[in-house]
DNA sequence: TTTGAAGTGTGAAAAAAATAACACTTTTAA
DNA sequence: TTAAAAGTGTTATTTTTTTCACACTTCAAA
């Protein structure tokens, strides 16, 4: 099967370890919308590591799961993704988006890191 | 079945219309990798449909088919999802990613309207 | 040193998803 | 005005996913 084609249940694994690194098989039930049994959440960590998505190592007699791909690895192609699917690609589109919602509440200190993010990226387009 | 639990092949016409906004059968298949066949593609339309996701219009004989809900309900919330997943619900850090990929190439007018979001955003959280 | 508590492994049944064949309908152009 | 081209609708089959019961293993403490 292709690497990417994960299902739904997979997907939903894939985020809660990508989200927080290492968990154990209880924890990720725990996490899980509409969790099934126990010993389904091993059989899909166990299915996930078998097609090389997921790797364990033991803490005592425990398995502690993890993603095998580094989560820089994914978070780029996530978030192009989701530009590409419903911001046509923009990333101020993106931006704008996230800021005028009221939810969000950006931080000062948030918008700040922005800026100079922006500033940096503009003195180094200069500089090409 | 809950509106959020789309199978792989939903999930994945689903984001194509969102890209799109409006498609018949057929393109949606052309665009689609490993597109099964022209009938398959069909019947995951209208169990999109029956299920409410999607919803169709008649233009001469074809159907032209849309999402049901607006682009602008759903991008916030997928965004969202990207940022909670993969880089800790901060959206400078996304940004951050974004900008240092090498791929990414902003343009220089993309960075502007980058710094007028923030710096509309800063004025507005003064004012509050 | 044994027993029970807390783990993991296996395999099979049930449910859901994916696929496509075939029947039906509408349009168009010969 | 008819036939064939280009659509849509229905339904059944196959494949994949999801589920979990039960067997097995390991550790810890009585």
């Amino acid at each position: 099967m292709k690497q990417n084609q994960l299902s739904r249940r997979e997907r939903q694994i894939m985020d809660i370890l990508y989200e927080h690194q290492q968990l154990t098989a209880k924890v990720v039930m725990e996490k899980m919308e509409d969790a099934p049994a126990y010993a389904t959440v091993r059989s899909l960590l166990r299915i996930l590591e078998e097609k090389g998505h997921v790797q364990h190592s033991k803490t005592g007699r425990q398995f502690v799961y993890e993603p095998t791909k580094a989560r820089e690895q994914v978070q780029h192609k996530s978030l192009k993704h989701t530009l590409k699917t419903f911001f046509g690609g923009s990333l101020s589109q993106a931006v704008a988006t996230f800021i005028n919602d009221p939810e969000s509440k950006l931080s000062e200190a948030e918008l700040d890191e922005l800026s100079d993010l922006i500033e940096k990226a503009k003195k180094q387009q200069r500089n090409d």
